[in-house]
DNA sequence: AGTATAGATACGTAGGGGTC
DNA sequence: GACCCCTACGTATCTATACT
């Protein structure tokens, strides 16, 4: 099978095995890491039975070329270089993950593939986990090393010229096993409609008993989120008391109340880092009309980072000078709560100067000049090389933006100033914004 | 069916505090 | 000061579900 080209296996976790209902994390059940896929898929196959198949495949190395899409000079081959992916990524010179995602997304959608194969096969990642990453690709040099890996193996798959054609057989051949399941359990007298397809649905395999045992799944209604949204504004680092009583007021578990604190934390700053990218350069996935803002705003209600620019955003820069920079030690000490909307040190205009300068600052990771083995920034159109390569001068907002941010910090202040009121139970004197 | 979203969680790490 | 442990947070990702 091709799993096993593309160095892949859908191993089961002994934990689902188990049916304890375990996360992913420590026993993905997500693709294998496709490591040596990218290797094998890129070096191995040459030759392969695949090449000789679809004849209306789009193929993706040789429109590299043109225009904006060119996604830049081609990672070495891990294969061929004697390194590993993890060597590649730690050696990669600034990648430019929008142009890498926009390229990806062009390429499944022309060959009609779904991020579900490109995911597992390819990246060793889940559907949604795809989907997140070509809507929402972080830049570069915020990425961690394991952040950076995907767009790597994006890339390098990219460079296959025989890439697509090895997922669209990849598909054949799940669908053939699908259908082949589908035939012998029909024989069976049982019916596959459950609608488990692909070879990953190892859940489904699961005895009904082993299911009941999962937990269900907690979704907040509106309500609820609108009042931890409101508690976000007011204390994005809420102290366990604080938690505690949001919880018991909203009646919902503890853990859940941190979980949306950590999540909306973690994507609003996300969608920051994307706000400012498009305010400095304007390429990003907004160019494609993709924009995570304005799909937020797009969404109206705007749930996930939604809140970002109707309302979230703003103060949590401002006000809590929590920037798009690792603000870890700014926030970090004490018991967040007091200290974060107290603004305080949080504020600092150097801080908030370091946070927008290390966007793309000479400082900043994004080496201009990396290594030099294969860039692809600097070898990117020019309109992608605007979303990292953000002069030095400085993010030069423009001024349409500044009024918008202190429009919005107004209002912020505003909704704040009422919430005091309504909770007035600590001390906002010392708040600053 | 494929894609997007959002709650949940594993893992890594920084910083504080205690002990030696 | 070095070491260890603990806590809290950020990141990346998963899974289930909603949406298109």
């Amino acid at each position: 099978m091709y799993s096993n080209l593309y160095g892949l296996s859908h191993p089961v976790c002994p934990a689902q095995a188990e049916g304890t209902p375990k996360t992913s994390a420590s026993c993905s059940p997500a693709p294998e890491s496709p490591l040596s896929s990218a290797e094998e898929s890129v070096n191995g196959l040459a030759g392969d039975p695949l090449a000789s198949q679809s004849s209306s495949i789009k193929p993706l190395s040789e429109d590299h070329s043109g225009g904006e899409s060119q996604i830049g000079t081609p990672l070495p081959v891990p294969g061929h270089s004697g390194l590993s992916i993890q060597e590649m990524v730690a050696m990669s010179p600034e990648l430019d993950t929008y142009a890498i995602t926009k390229k990806v997304k062009e390429v499944l959608t022309d060959n009609n593939l779904g991020q579900r194969l490109f995911g597992e096969t390819i990246l060793g990642l889940t559907q949604g986990s795809v989907s997140d990453l070509l809507a929402r690709p972080k830049p570069w040099h915020k990425l961690s090393l394991k952040g950076r890996e995907p767009f790597v193996r994006m890339q390098l798959w990219l460079q296959d010229p025989h890439s697509v054609e090895k997922l669209m057989d990849m598909k054949r051949l799940e669908k053939k096993a699908y259908m082949k399941r589908r035939l012998s359990s029909l024989s069976d007298g049982h019916s596959v409609d459950g609608g488990l397809v692909g070879p990953d649905y190892i859940q489904g395999s699961q005895s009904p008993g082993q299911q009941q045992l999962k937990k269900p799944r907690v979704v907040l209604g509106p309500e609820e989120k609108e009042a931890l949204k409101k508690a976000y504004q007011q204390k994005p680092y809420p102290s366990p008391k604080t938690i505690e009583e949001l919880a018991s007021q909203l009646n919902l578990k503890t853990s859940t109340v941190i979980n949306w604190f950590h999540n909306y934390r973690s994507r609003i700053r996300r969608e920051l880092f994307i706000e400012e990218i498009q305010a400095a350069g304007g390429v990003g996935p907004g160019n494609e009309g993709g924009s995570p803002s304005l799909r937020g705003s797009k969404s109206g209600e705007g749930d996930s980072c939604d809140g970002t620019e109707s309302e979230g955003t703003v103060e949590t820069r401002q006000g809590l000078g929590i920037g798009l920079e690792d603000h870890r030690g700014a926030c970090k000490d004490h018991d967040m709560e007091a200290e974060s909307e107290a603004g305080g040190s949080n504020n600092s205009p150097a801080e908030l100067d370091c946070i927008t300068s290390g966007f793309a600052g000479p400082g900043s990771s994004c080496g201009q000049g990396g290594l030099g083995l294969f860039s692809l920034t600097e070898a990117s159109s020019s309109s992608s090389a605007s979303s990292t390569n953000i002069p030095p001068s400085g993010p030069a907002r423009n001024p349409r933006d500044n009024n918008l941010r202190k429009k919005k910090a107004a209002n912020l202040n505003n909704i704040i100033h009422r919430l005091e009121k309504a909770a007035s139970k600590e001390d906002p004197s010392e708040w600053e914004f």
